[in-house]
DNA sequence: TCTGGGGTCCTAGGACCC
DNA sequence: TCTGGGGTCCTAGGACCC
């Protein structure tokens, strides 16, 4: 059997653990920048709140309702998940972690044991413990797990666990699962399904696999097996390093000076590089993306991006900083009202197996320089020894102006009992 | 006025090889 | 009239996830 752990609305249930004041009053959690609500308590998603809406278009709702509006505090989500996670791990030793808020739990060879009381009492922990109020939905493939944690939640069963282990409690479960509902089936997907009469789980499970292989491809083959309760998603306790690094962020204000996009992109590049150096792995290319902001009316539109590829792959800031700043130049234009810069590392490689050329007889970075750097960072905080190129006073810089502090993991702000 | 930021996998089609 | 059969690699775009 395969568990699915999941914390319920966690970045509000994170923003809960640290401030009584939320835990009887609809909260919503911004996403980056303060634009659309991300996270959203019961009371919030019982109001109609869709995920991903627009803050400024439900205003009246938020003065009206009394909700608590926060801007995301990763450095506090990112600690939690950690915590989530080591205890978990004292539950079964093979886990994949999943997302920030879900784990699967391998149970393979735990036939010994009640596995709905074994949940129960790590729901039970993961409350004590850090406070976070979590589901679990246990199954015989990963796919099902998902199923049964989804009615663990809309169900609100008792200790938190549901099991789907027999194939009568599976028919019923996935005759009440919408199409829409079903891990790996989308958007698109469900509107394709529902035009040729397909709407609900149960349906779905019991379509002809050939045909909608055909029709559809292998993922919704293996959907389909899934929720057969034939285990076919592999199970990653141990995840490969990333294939691409994306560092993006919209400014808090729109700008055209061209000092402004270089000094954040220099910032991204700096963080993307630090994260393949983390990884020990290489970049071989570089894409750069400038934008204007796509919802506005009255500016004029202009989006554009442009790949460079380096002599050598590389994890040194320096080059990749020199390369982004030739990719900008060649796609920026004056005269746009710019919203939002980013790059993203490709063709990224084992730091150790890489193919240097044969005809430049050049190092493919200064390994040690970078090294120090990090170190010191490490050591006395993020950006203190940093490029100039990155700026100083970060005009750029996106709205946060709700943030609760990062309780767990600054000193100054840990909460004082007096 | 105000709308996030990451990621992965699969497929079709083009270009090429013998 | 009639023009093979087997492959690989790469890329862009689509779909999905949180």
């Amino acid at each position: 059997m395969i568990a699915l752990c999941d914390v319920n609305n966690f970045y509000v249930s994170c923003e809960r653990v640290f401030n009584p004041n939320l835990w009887h009053r609809p909260v919503i959690v911004l996403s980056n920048n303060d634009g659309c609500a991300v996270a959203r308590s019961d009371e919030v998603k019982n109001m109609g709140v869709k995920m991903g809406a627009p803050i400024h278009q439900i205003s009246d709702l938020v003065s009206h309702e009394n909700i608590a509006v926060l801007s995301s505090n990763y450095a506090l989500y990112g600690d939690m998940s950690n915590r989530a996670v080591s205890i978990i791990e004292q539950y079964s030793d093979d886990i994949e972690v999943y997302s920030i808020d879900e784990s699967f739990i391998n149970y393979k060879n735990f036939t010994h044991l009640n596995l709905i009381q074994h949940n129960q009492k790590l729901v039970k922990q993961m409350r004590q413990w850090i406070g976070l109020p979590v589901c679990v939905g246990i199954a015989p493939s990963k796919t099902l797990a998902k199923v049964a944690n989804h009615f663990a939640k809309k169900l609100k069963v008792a200790g938190n666990v549901l099991m789907l282990n027999n194939p009568y409690q599976q028919t019923e479960a996935l005759k009440h699962l919408e199409v829409k509902d079903i891990w790996g089936i989308g958007r698109a997907l469900s509107a394709k399904l529902n035009a040729i009469g397909i709407f609900n789980a149960q349906q779905l499970r019991d379509s002809d696999i050939k045909n909608m292989r055909r029709r559809f491809g292998v993922v919704m083959e293996r959907t389909i097996t899934e929720l057969r309760g034939q285990s076919c998603l592999a199970f990653d306790a141990d995840p490969e390093k990333k294939k691409q690094i994306i560092c993006t962020r919209s400014f808090g204000e729109k700008t055209q000076a061209y000092h402004l996009l270089s000094e954040a992109l220099a910032y991204h590049v700096t963080r993307a590089c630090v994260q393949l150096r983390e990884q020990t792995s290489v970049a071989g290319c570089i894409t750069v993306g400038i934008r204007t902001n796509p919802f506005s009316q009255r500016d004029k539109q202009y989006v554009q991006s442009v790949t460079i590829k380096v002599p050598t792959p590389t994890d040194d800031t320096r080059i990749f900083l020199q390369a982004s700043e030739q990719a900008l130049k060649k796609i920026f234009k004056q005269g746009f009202q710019y919203k939002k810069v980013g790059i993203t590392l490709n063709d990224i490689c084992d730091k150790d197996c890489v193919q240097t050329d044969m005809f430049v007889n050049e190092k493919p970075g200064d390994y040690k320089l970078m090294n120090v750097l990090d170190s010191i960072n490490q050591r006395f905080g993020k950006g203190v020894a940093r490029f100039a190129t990155e700026g100083f006073d970060k005009q750029w810089v996106m709205n946060s102006n709700k943030k609760t502090p990062a309780y767990t993991t600054r000193w100054d702000s840990v909460i004082q009992v007096n």
